[in-house]
This record gives structure tokens, C-alpha cells and sequence, in this order.
DNA sequence: GGCTGCTGAGAACGTCCGTTCTCAAGGCTG
DNA sequence: CAGCCTTGAGAACGGACGTTCTCAGCAGCC
């Protein structure tokens, strides 16, 4: 068991805790008898409780975020490629521990008292909507499409947290082809007339 | 100054606080210093920090619905009415202290670990949705529509929350606007052929 | 006016948090 | 094998939390 092992070991046991529980329910004493870590042990790892959050959302991010490249590379087409997205969505909000996105919900819990932490959860907000813009220009959509998808993304991620239910996944799906379909028809405008 | 007066003006102070600071964030002796209000008095006027929690999400509940319910009625035609919500939305991203739905993060921080604070955010959801479900009823629009409208607003927040800027409300707007628009030209069908 | 009962303020309480300290055990060096 | 030095575990610490207790002040009544 190297030091990095432990590390990793104390991170993922803390990730589980955080994202159960909240952040500020989970003591470093329950932390120490989940992980099996000695306090002394999770100092010298981690200068602090703050320091193995960030770690924490650290991981979460690379994790997620490979987790969705590999949905989009797994699909064939473009199209399919975006609508992907949602996808991975619903695989996850049926996972039972699903609790929403552990970057909103640390951003509400902490967000107004540990600039570091909001300033985490504010990066892997940007990395995904990057992601988002680069497959709605693969598309040939806009920046305006791709800000639009994000937002369907975010609302169905807490939409399915607070509900307790996958559904709004595919509602948020079906809403962004039908978003994509105008943009690819280039019929906004011959719509524009009738509204 | 009646109990009843007292009542309210702990519940506003509260509300700031938790809202700008988060809730497990704000102590007891400090909702006293800034209300004024001896921790004797908070203590007969509430059986526990979290029955003023409650209390809190309950008057926030009302004068958002409140506010949104005035908003929608200052619209004249039904889609505007519809639309009015997200202006609504953008007229609240626009205020400084704004930093996100009071409900999705209280979400966030209490939800796994109090039932009741997580029943009142569901609630409050569930109420908008209905509003936006009637409001989309109004223009013959379909539960699945209002479903993906509602996770159009859903997503505003939380983006414009994280990002710091109001911008999706427009985003989310002009998204509802083109769901709508598909909805209302009955056109779904026709560009089903081109995707 | 003196006694009584109630309300007020905030000191005090127990608990739990994040962090540090003590001290015992073990492995490496000579 | 003796000495030392690192590492382990968890008891201990200071502070902050939610909640309760004490007691001074002040009405109201005889």
C-alpha cells in the first residue's frame, strides 16, 4: 500500500461520504473510521479538510468527465455524438445513489464561504460546457445552441435530484433535438413569422 | 412590536443570512446579534434551528411564487404570460445579492440529512411546475413541453448561479421560445423526417 | 409597597468539529 | 543487540455549534 494508494483509498472513501451526506455532515472522524486512515495519517496527507474537498472534486471531475467522453466517442455520428450527452445523463440519474451533481450541491453548501471550492465547481462547469460547444460546432450550431443544451443539462441534473426520478433526462433530451432539429433546418427564422 | 411582527422579522433576517451565507453556515448567536432577538425569545418563537429553516424556505416560497404569479399576470397574451417566467428570472439574476435557488441549496446542503427540508424544496418545485404546467396548458402546449420548460428555468439558475452572470435567462428564453414555436406550428412531425 | 410570577438577556452547557500532541511500537543503522 | 528515528493510533485541545439555565428586572395584584 504506497502513500499515493492511500491517498487515492482516502479520496474515493471521502468522495462517497461528501456526495451521500453533504460536505459539512461528514466529520474527519467519521472519514477516518469509513477510510481506515488514522487522523494523523489524513494530516499528513492533506493539510486540511478543505484541502480533500478539492481533491475530492478533483477526482469527480476527471472521473465525470471521462466518463462522458467515452459515452461521445461511443456514439457514430455528430448528431449522436451531442445526444450523447443526455444519455450519459440518464444512465446516471439511475444509478441509486444519485444525489444530484456533487458540484451544485458543494457550490450551495460552500460556494458563499470557500472561494476555492466555488472556483472548482465554476472550472468543471466551463470543461463541460467546452465540451458541449466543441460537438454543437461539429454540428455546425452555434454558441447560443450550445449554451442552450448546457442549460437543459443543468436543469435536468437538479430537476432529477430533487424529483428522485431519471425522467427528466429524456424530457431534457427530446427537448435539445428539438432545439438541434431547428437549428439544423435553419428554420428559426420561417418560424419567426408565425409566433 | 407584536409576536407576530417579531416572527416575521426573525424569519426575513433568516432568510438573508441562510440565502447569502448558507445555512449550517450561520449560527444562532449570529441570527440574534442581527435580529436583535434573544436567543431566549428565538427559542419561544421556534422549537429548533430547523423548524426557522422551514419557516424560511416557507416565506421564500411564498413571495417567489408571489412575485411570479405578478409577474405573469402583467403579461397580456397567454405565450407572453408563458414567457414572462423566464423574465422574471432575469430580472432576479440581475439583483447583486442573488446566488442561485434558495431551495436547490438548501437542497444541497440539508437534503440528505433533513426529510423535511428536502419535502419543502420538493414541494416548491412541484408548485412551479404545476404553474408552468398550467401556463403552458393555456397555449395548448403538452405536460411534456412544461416539462422541459421547467428544466429550461431549472437550468438557468443553477448556470447563472455558478457563472456569476445572468445570460441564461436569455439563453433559456430564446430556447422556450423555439420549443414553443415547434409546439405551436405543430411542426414536430414535419422535421422529425429531416433528422 | 411588598410579594409573586413572568419575561428578558446572555452566560453556561454538552457535544461535535477540525486540528494537534503524546506516546508507544517498529524498523533501520552501527 | 542497542540506539534512534520514523510512523502509527487515538486521546486531547480549542473553538463553535444548538440548546438550556440562571437570574435580574418588571409588571400586576393584595
Amino acid at each position: 500500500m504506497t502513500t499515493h494508494d492511500v491517498r487515492e483509498h482516502v479520496i474515493g472513501t471521502a468522495d462517497a461520504l461528501f456526495y451521500g451526506r453533504g460536505i459539512q455532515a461528514v466529520g474527519m472522524d467519521v472519514l477516518k473510521a469509513e477510510s481506515g486512515v488514522s487522523l494523523k495519517r489524513l494530516y499528513t496527507l492533506f493539510p486540511s479538510k478543505e484541502a480533500i474537498v478539492l481533491a475530492v472534486l478533483e477526482r469527480r471531475h476527471a472521473l465525470w468527465s471521462q466518463g462522458l467522453e467515452t459515452a461521445i466517442e461511443a456514439a457514430s455520428s455528430p448528431r449522436d455524438r451531442l445526444l450523447a450527452v443526455y444519455d450519459y445523463l440518464a444512465d446516471w440519474f439511475c444509478i441509486d445513489s444519485f444525489r444530484g451533481c456533487g458540484f451544485i450541491n458543494a457550490f450551495g453548501e460552500l460556494g458563499a464561504v470557500s472561494p476555492s471550492v466555488a472556483d472548482a465547481v465554476r472550472s468543471h462547469k466551463r470543461s463541460f460546457q467546452a465540451s458541449l460547444t466543441r460537438l454543437v460546432h461539429d454540428i455546425g450550431g452555434s454558441s447560443e445552441l450550445a449554451a442552450q443544451l448546457a442549460i437543459l443539462a443543468e436543469g435536468a441534473q437538479t430537476t432529477a435530484a430533487i424529483s428522485g426520478t431519471p425522467e427528466a433526462a429524456g424530457q431534457a433530451r427530446r427537448a435539445a433535438e428539438s432545439l438541434i432539429a431547428l437549428s439544423d433546418a435553419g428554420l428559426r427564422e420561417a418560424l419567426a413569422v408565425t409566433s
